[in-house]
Parts: C-alpha cells; sequence; structure tokens
DNA sequence: CGATTGATTGAGCTTTGTCAAAAGCGGTGG
DNA sequence: CCACCGCTTTTGACAAAGCTCAATCAATCG
C-alpha cells in the first residue's frame, strides 16, 4: 500500500492512520491498472470518485462541436483528475489514459461520509487542491502565450518540471502524447508542433527523436519560453 | 453580513453558525472596500488568506522578464482569488482590482486552527475549490483556441455565464479590463481584439461601443467559438 | 510484410502581429 | 464650459507567422 511519490500519500496515510478498516476501504480503492485508452471518467457523468495517477499519462479533453477532441489537460503521476466535479457532482470533461498506467480511485463523492473525525484528511485534501488550482492556472498560462515557439517551450518545461517533483529524469523526457494532442491543446497546428521541435533540434536546444526528448540548453528554452527560471 | 449571492456564502453560513465568536472573527474579515488599481497580494509574499469577491473585478497577473503584464485571470463578483497558495504557503502570483469594488479576506492560512470542529467548513471550503478548479480549466480552454475570433468569442460568453450564474444580466456586458488585458489572456494581440470585436459587430453577433457589450446571437457566437451551448 | 496511423516536409495563402498614425475618451485645470 | 493632455482604442498597410492541403516518410500493428 506504499505510496510515497504523490501528493495523494499526504492523504492515504491520514485515511489509513484510521482504525475503522470498513470506513478506509469505502474511501480509498486499491491500485488498479488502466490499458492504454481507456477512459476514467466521461463528461456527464455524475462524480463518483476523483483518480490519483500512480503511473503513467492521462489526459482530460471535450469533444467539440464539429467531432474534433480538444485536450484541456495532461495529468501526470502524483495528480489528481476528476476532483473539481465535487462542485456541480458531474464531470465537466472525459479523461482517458494515454498509455498503460495505475491509478487510485479516490471515493470523496459523499463528503459527509468522511464525517467530521475526517479533519485532517480534508485538510490534506484542500492543499492538494491548492495545487491542482495552481497547476491549472500555470496550464492556461502556456496556451496565453502568443508564438508558437513560445508555447511549445513553455510546454516541455512545465512536463519536464513536474516529472522532476517526482524525482523522475529532468533533462530526458518520453512523451506519452501525440503531436496531434499538444497541438489541441496549445490550440496551434500539427504541422507547427512538429516544425517547431524541429528548429529548436537545428538550434542545439533540444535532442527529438519521436517522442523521445533530451533537453540540451534549459536556459534556452527558458528564455524564449519567457518564463523566470525561479518561476516555482 | 448577509452574504448570498456567492459561492463562499456556503462556508461563511457554517463559520458563521459557530459560537465561539473569536474564532469567526479569525477566520473571517468583514467587507473591505478595495479602490480601482489597489493590490490584493504580491508574487512571492507568503499566504495569509484568501479572498471572496463581493462586487468589482479583480486580475491575477504576472511581471513577464521583459516587463509586459501577463494576465492569468480575471475574477468576478462570487468568485474566490489566492486560496491555491494554501499549498505552496506563497502566493504564486499577484492580484488587483480592475475597478472599485469589495471583497472578504478569509483567512485560511492555518487550517489546523479551524480544528477538527469545522469539519463542515472544510466539506464546503473543498467544494468550493473544485468550482475554482473546474472555473482554471475553462479558462485554459479558451486561450488554446486556435482562431482569434474563437477565443474572443468563448471569451466573451464565459464572462457572461460567470455573471449570468449571479444573477447579472446575461446579455448585456460591461467589461471592466482593458482590450490590452484581454488580448493579453487571450494571448493576442490587441489590434486583434479591436478587430475581432469589430467584426462580430459588422455581422451582427454584438453590439460594441466602447467597453458596453450587447449580445445579439448568442446561438452565433457559440458556433463560432465551437462551445455546445449546454456546456454547464 | 502490407496496411493503417502518425509524423514530417513543402508550397501557397490566410490570419494575425507589427508599426505608425488617427481618432476617441477621460480627466484636469484654466 | 472648453481646451488640453495622456492614454486607450481603432484603423490602415505591410510583413511574418502559422494554417491548410497534399505528398512523403516513419512507425506501429495485425
Amino acid at each position: 500500500m506504499a505510496c510515497s511519490n504523490c501528493d495523494f500519500s499526504e492523504i492515504q496515510d491520514v485515511i489509513l492512520g484510521v482504525e475503522d478498516v470498513s470506513i478506509v476501504s469505502q474511501i480509498l480503492k486499491r491500485r488498479q491498472q488502466v490499458p492504454k485508452g481507456e477512459g476514467l471518467f466521461r463528461i456527464g457523468q455524475p462524480f463518483h470518485a476523483a483518480y490519483a495517477v500512480k503511473s503513467g499519462t492521462f489526459m482530460s479533453y471535450l469533444l467539440l462541436e464539429d467531432g474534433e477532441e480538444q485536450v484541456l489537460a495532461f495529468h501526470l503521476p502524483g495528480e489528481l483528475i476528476g476532483i473539481d466535479a465535487i462542485k456541480e457532482k458531474r464531470y465537466s470533461y472525459s479523461a482517458r489514459a494515454l498509455e498503460a498506467g495505475s491509478i487510485c480511485e479516490l471515493y470523496f463523492n459523499d463528503l459527509a461520509k468522511l464525517g467530521k473525525s475526517y479533519a485532517d484528511a480534508q485538510n490534506s485534501l484542500i492543499r492538494v487542491m491548492g495545487g491542482e488550482i495552481s497547476q491549472a492556472q500555470r496550464q492556461s498560462l502556456l496556451a496565453a502565450r502568443q508564438a508558437a515557439d513560445e508555447r511549445i517551450a513553455a510546454f516541455l518545461l512545465n512536463l519536464s518540471d513536474r516529472f522532476n517533483r517526482r524525482d523522475f529524469c529532468s533533462i530526458n523526457l518520453r512523451l506519452a502524447m501525440s503531436r496531434q494532442q499538444i497541438a489541441s491543446y496549445l490550440g496551434i497546428a500539427v504541422e507547427t508542433v512538429s516544425r517547431s521541435l524541429k528548429r529548436f533540434q537545428s538550434v542545439g536546444l533540444l535532442d527529438v527523436s519521436g517522442k523521445q526528448i533530451e533537453f540540451l540548453d534549459r536556459p534556452g528554452l527558458e528564455s524564449i519560453a519567457r518564463i523566470s527560471p525561479s518561476t516555482d
């Protein structure tokens, strides 16, 4: 049941410290494998659980009127998916796995069930949610850059930072998402993603090989992204 | 002390139901006037409170390396500013008033102080934060559209919906922010904002007169934004 | 080992950003 | 009340960036 490398361990520790095992099992469901492409939930469904990503990469998305898939966010290990549905009691987007991974289901659908005795768990949840808001804010910042190069540089740095936070290697990155999904997420054309990456490669900022990315000149990327290195 | 038209009233009711008045006054500070342009907090400062917007419009922003102001979000009455700082214990952006308004300060900096007896308030806070995450997600969606017209249409509809939620008029809108701030927020040039609005006006979608906007053809705007009308 | 999907490349054209100037607007002080 | 100033917004012209379409190349999967 060890779960040290995600924000959620904070909550889990609290929950697991509780004597009443039946309640624990009501809230926390053990790690589950999720095969590539499988959905966690779909837009409009009643909220029944939030998902803590243990491994793999997930994405949340909408289907636009014309049938196009609009990517809203990518979710990495240690991050939380779907908790915002707690407000409206329905998921406001769909989510699925981009690659095989695993998640823990967290049944926070009925907070009352947690009862007053779980104040510590709630505090933890509040802190985790604060982090999720920050993350969403940063994401909206990505797409607000006007030049495509800026967006892509900022996107890669953001991904890298988020991986880094969980002790993954910070100079090598394996993108789980397709170029198309990156393009949708950043609001640019696939071809532009391709060309930007190529440009970064040709000026020695990156080494790109398919989904494998190596950072060669981080400060250079940061100045393109117009992010001060200490923006954390 | 009535406060019915914002999400936060949920929390306030709970807090105010508490007998111990000294604790209430520790958490909730009465409505305060904020003059135009005044800052609520600045990036990097230690987190001391979240702000519930009672009236007026606020914005959160970053100062980029080149001195440019990057708008992160606009905050309308009933919305919450700065709660995400609860995670890192520092504000990760600055916030100020775009016009004269009023706010309530909420001292959630030390959750432990709330104590175990405030589980209901915490549950409310959790729900409110869920709403904030949804909101931030939707905002990031705005800037992810590729065409400028889509972004602006989606932006206006989003603003309108948010005002509407608090019983403001849904067909007339007074923009509190400058074109420059809209442009920064959406990641496009000021001139493009101007031209898009003009185009919308000339095809009868909007009536634009300075900061005053009137919706003439909502479905038309929705189809430009590629949002299905029932996306709430 | 084809076949299907995803990624890259190229060419042309639309959109949008940039620069410059004019017009509008709000506030201030005579 | 009007004239003036500074700032925002609008408008126009141009250039650059990025989108679209189409074709090629690569990789993935039966």
